[in-house]
RNA sequence: GCUGAAGUGGUGGAAUGGCAGACACAGGGGACUUAAAAUCCCCCGCCCCAAUCCGGCGUGCGGGUUCGAGUCCCGCCUUCAGCACCA
């Protein structure tokens, strides 16, 4: 029994580290013969922090399974790269007098560092970094494909203004009527903006759902956000003469709408200026509404305003009766129509409205109190106060209505998304140039593809401006060009592409990222996409993971990439919080560096506490001392190396042991089980300490199932045990189902549902062995005395029940 | 308000409708040690009991289905996340 050194994980992990790096064999090959899987973490963004815990437990678990598949026998493309474009670094690089670039670069070099320090398999020869004048060529070149097929447009419109940040924000960027970056306060300021129409994709990216497999929750939140909903558009004819149209997802109660409401910004307003007769109040109101911020305006959200329009009314299509028009800030100029017919019997928005401003209620779906509240069920109810609608079922009167509408010609059928355009311009310096020039004849004309890219200028000065002008606008020397259509005197783009633009599509650069003619090449991409497995966090599924699906479908349709969706897969972990159960931040002084847990015990350690600390999809507190026990563990398998002896294969008494660890362990893996996984392996070490010593192949197998988890020490040992394959390049251990089967297993013998015993019985008993021999136990007889068994229930391997 | 997830020991958490608390952490006791650390062994849901056995109670609350419910059904409560005047 030889005696083996201490386990001393620094000078192990960098050994192992340093030749993986050598010998690359953790990198994706490049020819096609294997099968593919392509596993894919969300690139970080190199903060001057560094690497946080949060980082390591969703690249760990994408780790873990892109080892066991190269074990498995793939061809494994596990990317990394650097989402190095925004604000932070610009504001550091302000505050510190340092070029963005020099900044990032260093932040870069340091994340990788940290990242190889916790020994992730990944293929660094394909890093990416969407600063790179080389990589975001290619995202300018997606923007001008966007453009050219009318899909980025510029348009004056009010947009989110974080007065903090001093930039534009995209809906998806505002959380809680706050700027989700800063937490600034965000106000609506009208700018001329490059938006991008994903509107235009919103049926698409509902229906690409459907042939994808993202967690439940994920599939949901997406479908929420853009908000699909079907209904009718309907046309009043106002007093005036004119139509004035609306949109409702409740047709049937037509006969119940009462007056019409219209919101502060419709243009109705303007055009009857002199028809109306409170024209002064009307006006009023309109500006204190501007002047509100989306925030204020759902704080006010209880308390319902407005005005009436005198001097125009409406005429309701199916009744005929002259109803009012008001104007009103629930009413939302960006959704739908931006009026609505109000029906306040029914919704509860209206009810309010009405109720405060004492306009008339007219029950038409019998089945609750209008008096008291609006009845809104659409699934109970009859229809009543409605013609020939009356009778019907909510639902039979929807269809009813809608035929009617559409053979009259006064409304259609129509369905709305409250997806709205994605602003796509940022008046910041370290973003993306958009390759547009303005030119006072030909307007927005696109730079040439052989232009590209259009470089970041070097600037003096890159702080924001209060007026809302990007940096860049002061280049004069820069901003100044010609147009590429004319060759007269034109202007450039000065605002930049949001942060979001370059991670809309990295995980296609990944599969060819040193090409310089094609974001990559149409073989490359047919043999690796889809992405097999994407794992990332839940705040992005509005964000990144929507922009990038829309991307990716556009690119699908203009023959960029061959398949209509980006990810096959999509899981998503569970944040790591503080020791305090509060989530990790500076200013509660509960961060955790993994660097220091590295340096106590081990990268090994860490990854596995990670993994062990609780179900991966939860959110989890940090409890150092759990990592300890981690380290623990590892210690305890180091050591079961000094009982090692020369015995071959499995024996015969721990193949069950084995051999179930080898199935809970590839199972759980796959399920994102970690814990469990974990758990079964250190029952199998505990197993084996049970006995005087194990062998070989024992052991061979138990670091084998470990090393995907703790692939430093695993692979130290599988060297010192004197195996000759590097434990990456062996095939994944298959269990063996027939060493499973048990001769004798323990069943719990009940009386009445109550445990009574458990007995030891062969596993192949039958009912009336089982119930001959259960009876007659002593625990078992002594409570049947005297009583009739009524009912007997077995359950092979598990329990015998007699109930009395 | 809407959508989704979750409530289990001191803590993190296990449990295809079938032995609740696996595996750990913390704690207690013992061994080794001059001593401490490390390591190894034992105990560790609550109540009853001097203690052991025996027994009883236990998975947020109230009902139900079932031989059997942490798990399924109905009705609540609480927490977290996302959305939030979207007609």
């Amino acid at each position: 029994m030889a005696t083996f050194k201490e386990y001393t994980p620094a000078s192990i992990e960098k050994k192992w580290q340093d030749h993986w790096d050598k010998t690359g064999v953790l990198n994706a090959e490049s020819s096609h013969d294997k099968p593919k899987f392509y596993p894919l973490i969300e690139f970080p963004y190199p903060s001057g922090q560094g690497l946080h815990v949060g980082h390591p437990r969703s690249n760990t678990a994408m780790d873990i399974i892109a080892r066991k598949r190269r074990m498995e026998g793939y061809n494994v493309l596990f990317p990394i790269g650097y989402d190095a474009f925004g604000l932070p670094t610009e504001n550091y690089a302000i505050k510190n007098h340092i070029h963005p670039a020099i900044v990032t670069k260093n932040n870069v070099d340091h994340f990788r560092s940290q990242l190889k320090r916790l020994g992730f398999s990944f293929d660094y020869s394909r890093e990416v970094n969407t600063t790179d004048p080389k990589y975001y060529k290619w995202t300018q070149w997606i923007f001008l494909k966007l453009f050219e097929k009318g899909l980025a447009y510029k348009s004056e419109m009010p947009i989110n203004w974080c007065t903090s940040c001093k930039v534009g924000l995209a809906n998806e960027e505002v959380v809680g009527g706050v700027c989700e970056r800063c937490g600034g306060e965000v106000i609506r300021k009208v700018k001329s903006q490059w938006m991008l129409r994903i509107t235009d994709y919103a049926q698409k990216l509902i229906d690409g759902l459907d042939e994808v497999n993202f967690i439940e929750k994920v599939a949901v939140q997406q479908k929420n956000w853009i908000g699909r909903s079907e209904g009718a558009e309907v046309d009043f004819t106002l007093t005036t003469g004119d139509k004035l149209r609306v949109y409702t997802t409740r047709p049937d109660t037509l006969f119940g709408a009462t007056y019409m409401v219209i919101s502060p910004e419709h243009p109705l307003v303007e055009k009857y200026k002199d028809i109306l007769e409170n024209y002064e109040e009307i006006a009023a109101y309109r500006e204190a509404a501007a002047r509100k911020s989306d925030f204020d305006r759902t704080e006010m959200n209880k308390d319902k305003t407005g005005v009436e329009l005198k001097g125009i009314r409406a005429i309701n299509p199916v009744t005929g009766t002259e109803i009012p028009v008001w104007i009103s800030d629930y009413v939302l100029m960006s959704y739908g129509t931006g009026a609505i017919m109000a029906v306040p019997a029914h919704d509860d928005r209206d009810w309010a409205f009405a109720t405060k401003f004492g306009l008339k209620i007219i029950e038409v779906v019998a089945g609750g109190n209008v008096a008291e509240a609006a009845f809104t069920d659409i699934q109970a109810g009859t229809m009543v106060n409605s013609g020939f609608l009356n009778g019907k079922s909510v639902k039979e009167a929807k269809a009813a209505i809608i035929d009617y509408l559409e053979q009259k010609g006064i409304g259609k059928r129509k369905v709305n998304y409250k997806l709205r355009d994605w602003v796509f311009s940022r008046q910041r310096y370290w973003g993306e140039p958009i390759p547009i020039v303005k030119c006072p004849c030909c307007g927005w004309v696109p730079l040439s593809e052989k232009d590209l890219p259009l470089r970041l200028p070097e600037v003096e000065n890159y702080e924001p401006t209060d007026d809302g002008e990007s940096p860049l606008a002061a280049m004069t020397d820069w901003v100044n060009t010609t147009c590429p259509k004319c060759g007269g005197p034109a202007k450039r783009e000065t605002d930049t592409m949001p942060q979001w633009a370059g991670s809309s599509w990295y995980y296609l650069r990944y599969i060819d990222p040193h090409n310089d003619n094609e974001l990559a090449s149409q073989e490359e991409l047919k043999y690796w996409l889809p992405v097999d497995w994407y794992n990332g966090g839940m705040e992005h599924t509005t964000l990144h993971l929507l922009y990038s699906r829309f991307w990716h479908r556009f690119l699908y349709d203009i023959g960029v990439v061959p398949t209509p969706e980006p990810y096959k897969k999509r899981t998503s972990h569970g944040m790591i919080l503080g020791s305090n159960g509060e989530k990790m931040s500076k200013s509660r002084g509960n961060v955790v560096n993994p660097d220091d847990v590295v340096d106590e015990l081990g990268a090994d350690a860490f990854r596995l506490y990670e993994m062990f600390m609780g179900a991966f999809d939860q959110a989890i507190p940090w409890q150092t001392d759990g990592a300890r026990g981690c380290r623990r563990f590892l210690d305890r398998v180091w050591k079961l190396m000094e009982r090692v002896n020369d015995d071959k294969g499995i024996s015969k008494d721990l193949a069950y042991d084995i051999n179930l660890c080898i199935k809970k362990v590839s199972e759980d893996y796959e399920a994102m089980k970690y814990n469990t996984a974990i758990a079964a392996m250190m029952t199998l070490v505990n197993t084996m300490y049970q006995r005087p010593n194990v062998s070989k192949d024992e052991l061979g197998v138990l670091i084998q199932l470990l090393n995907p988890v703790a692939p430093h020490i695993t692979e130290e040992m599988n060297e010192l045990l004197g195996f000759e394959t590097e434990l990456v390049r062996k095939p994944w251990p298959k269990a063996d189902e027939k060493a499973l089967v048990k001769d004798e297993i323990e069943i719990a013998v009940q009386v009445n549902g109550k445990v009574r015993c458990r007995v030891m019985v062969p596993s192949t008993l039958t009912r009336d062995d089982a119930n001959a021999y259960v009876s007659a136990l002593p625990e078992v007889a002594k409570l049947l005395e005297g009583k009739a068994a009524k009912k007997m229930v077995y359950v092979p391997g598990r329990l015998f029940n007699i109930v009395l």
